[in-house]
RNA sequence: GCGGGUGUGGUGAAAUUGGUAGACACGCCAGACUUAGGAUCUGGUGCCUCACGGUAUGCGGGUUCGAGUCCCUCCACCCGCACCA
């Protein structure tokens, strides 16, 4: 009876899809837990053996939690909009239902092969009706309601217009423009289109004209995350800004929560610290200039150093900033006139791939600094942004570098205001020196200063202290066909949101995939959907890929209502996602719009949690290795690694599946290529060896490997424990197939534990003696421990620890060797359920009690002390672990290595520590 | 530039959190069994040294009886952000 793990794999696999045995209930009397995967894009070409790693890493975890006592959510399914499949679609005209379909079906199998215990049946997917008919649903309820900023959370919109009626708008600062404000009476007298449009301001869900990620070459707008160094981040196309109406959420409402949330969640810090960036925070001041000469206008600025505002020695306004206009002097206007149309030549690429240059120009404006009545002159230049802060700021140049620099390069005089703190060579940013020449802040340590100023600054009415936040609302629009579309019809140009009875707004057929007219969506060309009648029209935009990801975690509780996304008790039950594990790439879109979904639909009642994931689980990712050959330079002849140095070689990639180690196949390599078919090779010891390298995972590197293949010629099982054995679970490593086969022996090895080729089953009932007990024991004390924290490299040692220990001592007691299953069930399911049948059990070891672990077993009555001398081991000695302190100082000293090393020195001191080591200091 | 992380054998890595560095594997070397071995088993394997022993966790310093682990300086690599006032 030999590991046949083919028909063990197929054998269970089909009986756990028979039995149901992944099913999961939504009423049991035991604890919850919900293990949550990032749910994938079902890509064409499938996945690779990188990606398995945190789905078996949660499988672990589920599966070990299940044997604990627990009952299980552990969910997946598929994010399934999104561009490569419209893309695909352009090209081959094959719609991307149908591919999208095809996809999650390979992906399916794939998946499968690998034995998860994913509960199928709450299977989603996001391109389904079923499933965004709910998207759009919660859309509808993030347009409906607006946030209160007194009460730091959504509301209704109802609620609002209530408000309107009776006190307008005092009190509820208007976010999405600063400037509307208006009485009750007024409120009442705007007509309809007005008051919508007032609202739409406040809306969580909002139309706004707004300058955009225009990309022409994928023919849609970008999220700010989707667009790195002014390229797109896919197919990295330029971005250009542009003006369009778009959807927008107003995530930064939420800014302030996002970030506090992070407290209360167990991700990694720097998963926390790229979301406190993004986010990006700060405190400061809004300060209000007057400008000499001219009554009509201010110059805002926005400073987090109110303490410096003595050292300011111009101001720069963002070169798109309205003001500019309107300030710039007769004389000046030439000038300016030149720097804005140089500004306007450069494309959002070149301004990100130039930040040092120094440019900028003279308005021939003075704003007056309001303590010493100093004339600042006003500038404008690129380095300043309108869309962070007031678009303005006040320059400090012996402070801020940016400043300094700009200084120095139009020569305009610095103030110093810390004295010795400023070289004049370079800015210091410090917030810790003394103010000089600062007036009422002389002799202040700048951190204090900064609360004296910002508390004059509020006294004499030109400023108030302000929080700003880099994050921007995020767009919600996509020109796009494979998307959601928005439950939103336009009556004479105005919006109006359907109701959940209208849902789903399916999509409609289309013959291509091409834009409209005017950059809009493919939606857009099929007149007889857009067109509900001569004054209605419907959104031709849909919704971006981070739409259904942000709530599916809430959809698997209860996959399948008809009535709402989900029902209040599924939720209520499973509660947030105990474990949530996926790579980093996501860590501030998706998270944080997941965050913020989850904050709106828990602030409108809907859900009892305001975070979405409790602990997250960064797996790393797995690199390739690829394998060079070294063809003889015009030739079509290889020369093995090892002799390469002898020729003029180039180094050609080759695929690593017919790569054995470093051995290539010759044979195989033949018949990889037409142009190798009668290759020659310089062979070593009669071996044509490859290089390696280290590299990214790609098809066109050759160093893909197929988790199918791997489970093939290994099985499931050693596929499983492999991954988790390369190494801890967040790192990046490289895949090395020739490593799997440690595993694979190892496995075999323990399986001849329970049976033998002749003898069949080889289990006897005969007792455990001590040494199986401490064997099991402490296997049992370090899976346990290791499980729990993710540590699965470690517990696959110790799984080998135990399976080389156990051999050693001949075992086959079945109290040994029973319990051992149970513990290597979530690792190894297939096998541990074919030897858990095999020894007679009639039930499921998916549902097998887990071993306790006790103590006395492993305990130790004396312990093999390490003996130091001045903090070198030099010999070792064993005592029992109760006797005196006194009792070992003597034997220690009479030991005669002891002695020798010593060499008759006096003893200074003798350091024990019980059950770790002896150190004799001379 | 800012923030986060990582540096340990030929390779992937471990180290009970300050206590015998390199567990467990891959690879390599030697051997056993075998018609054969890409099966299985046994032994060896950080480096220097015939050995005694010395030396070793990116570099240099410090704290300590004792440092891979704590502190300081520097170096290298990876990831994220990047004119955010």
């Amino acid at each position: 009876m030999e590991y046949n793990f083919r028909a063990i794999e197929k054998k269970w696999q089909e009986h756990w899809v028979k039995t149901h045995a992944y099913r999961v209930s939504n009423n049991s009397p035991k604890p919850k837990c919900y293990v949550l995967d990032m749910f994938p894009y079902p890509s064409g070409t499938g996945l690779h053996v990188g990606h398995p790693l945190g789905y078996i890493s949660s499988d672990i975890y589920a599966r070990y939690k299940r044997l604990k006592g627990f009952n299980v959510l552990h969910p997946m399914g598929w994010d399934a909009f999104g561009l490569p499949a419209e893309q695909y679609a352009l090209e081959t005209g094959q719609h991307p239902a149908v591919t999208t379909a095809q996809n999650t079906a390979f992906f399916r199998k794939q998946l499968d092969n690998i034995g998860f215990s994913f509960d199928w049946e709450r299977e989603i997917n996001t391109s389904d009706p079923n499933y965004y008919k709910w998207t759009q649903s919660i859309f509808l309820k993030l347009f409906n309601s607006w946030f209160d900023r007194s009460l730091q959370k959504a509301v209704g919109i109802d609620k609002l217009i209530a408000l309107f009626e009776s006190n307008g708008n005092a009190g509820h600062e208007c976010p999405g423009d600063r400037t509307i404000s208006f009485t009750a009476a007024e409120w009442k007298q705007y007509s309809e289109a007005q008051q919508r449009e007032i609202l739409m301001h406040y809306r969580l869900a909002f139309l706004a004209y707004a300058e955009v990620n225009w990309c022409a070459a994928l023919g849609t707008v970008l999220a700010n995350d989707e667009v790195v160094n002014g390229v797109s981040e896919r197919g990295g196309h330029p971005v250009v800004k542009k003006k369009m109406r778009q959807w927008f959420l107003r995530i930064t409402e939420y800014a302030n929560r996002l970030l506090e949330g992070l407290e209360t969640v167990a991700y990694s810090e720097a998963m926390k610290e790229m979301q406190r960036n993004w986010i990006g925070k700060s405190q400061g001041a809004e300060i209000t200039f007057k400008i000499d000469g001219n009554t009509d206008n201010v110059v805002t600025v926005y400073t987090t150093r109110p303490d410096t505002i003595f050292g300011v020695d111009f101001m720069v306004v963002a070169p798109e900033h309205e003001l500019v206009a309107k300030i710039t002097t007769p004389d000046k206007k030439e000038d300016i006139e030149k720097y804005l149309d140089y500004v306007q030549s450069r494309s959002e690429r070149e301004r990100m791939a130039e930040v040092k240059s120094i440019t900028g120009a003279f308005t021939g404006a003075y704003a007056v600094n309001p303590f010493n009545g100093k004339l600042i002159p006003v500038w404008i230049s690129e380095y300043v942004l309108a869309g962070y802060g007031t678009g303005a700021i006040m320059a400090v140049p012996c402070g801020d570098q940016r400043d300094f620099l700009f200084a120095r390069h139009f020569n305009i005089p610095i103030t110093n205001i810390i004295g010795d703190a400023f070289t004049g060579e370079e800015a210091n940013p410090t917030k810790d020196a003394i103010l000089q020449h600062s007036d009422f802040l002389n002799g202040v340590n700048m951190k204090a200063a900064m609360d004296i100023a910002a508390d004059k600054i509020e006294s004499m009415g030109i400023g108030k202290r302000q929080i700003n936040y880099k994050m921007r609302d995020s767009g919600f629009s996509r020109q796009r066909y494979w998307g959601e579309p928005f439950p939103i019809v336009y009556k004479n140009g105005i919006p109006y949101a359907l109701e959940d009875k209208d849902l789903p707004v399916t999509l409609p057929h289309v013959e291509n995939y091409k834009p409209g007219e005017e950059g809009e969506g493919p939606l857009a060309n099929i007149t007889d959907w857009v067109n509900i009648d001569a004054d209605t029209k419907r959104e031709t935009n849909t919704m971006p890929g981070y739409a259904g990801s942000s709530w599916y975690f809430l959809r698997y509780a209860d996959p399948h209502n008809t009535t709402t996304f989900a029902d209040r008790s599924a939720t209520d039950y499973w509660n947030q996602v105990d474990v949530y594990v996926g790579g980093t790439e996501h860590a501030v879109g998706h998270l944080l719009y997941s965050r913020m979904w989850t904050k709106a639909l828990y602030d409108l009642g809907e859900i009892g949690f305001d975070e979405p994931y409790k602990k997250l689980i960064n797996q790393g990712m797995i690199g390739g290795s690829s394998r060079l050959v070294y063809r003889i330079r015009g030739t079509n002849t290889f020369v093995s690694h090892g002799l390469k140095e002898q020729y003029e070689t180039d180094a050609l990639h080759v695929d690593v599946n017919i790569v054995d180690g470093v051995e290539l196949d010759i044979e195989a390599f033949r018949n990889w290529k037409p142009d190798y078919n009668n290759a020659e090779f310089v062979l070593e010891n009669g071996k044509y060896l490859c290089g390696t390298q280290l590299e990214k995972m790609s098809k066109r590197l050759f160093n893909t490997v197929n988790p199918n293949d791997v489970v093939e010629k290994y099985g499931a099982d050693t596929f499983r424990m492999y991954e988790m054995f390369l190494g801890p679970v967040e790192q990046s490593k490289p895949w090395e197939t020739k490593g799997i086969e440690g595993v694979h022996r190892f496995l075999k090895k323990l399986w001849r534990l329970y049976a033998d080729e002749q003898k069949g089953l080889i289990v006897k009932d005969a007792p455990a003696t001590p040494e199986e007990l401490k064997v099991l024991h402490k296997t049992i004390q370090k899976i346990d421990a290791d499980t729990e924290h993710f540590s699965y490299n470690t517990a696959v040692s110790q799984f080998m620890i135990c399976v080389n220990e156990l051999s050693t001592l001949k075992s086959n007691k079945r109290s040994i060797l029973e319990p051992l299953l149970v513990l290597l069930t979530p690792y190894a399911p297939h096998l541990s359920e074919e030897l858990w049948h095999l020894l007679g059990n009639t039930s499921s070891i998916l549902d097998a009690p887990y071993p306790v672990f006790e103590e006395k077993y492993v305990k130790e009555s004396a312990f093999n002390y390490p003996i130091a001398v001045n903090g070198k081991t030099r010999t070792e000695l064993s005592f029992a672990l109760d006797v005196e302190n006194t009792a070992i100082e003597e034997t220690v000293l009479a030991n005669e290595t002891v002695q020798k090393w010593m060499e008759g020195k006096p003893l200074k001191k003798m350091v024990i520590v019980k059950g770790r080591m002896i150190n004799i200091v001379i």
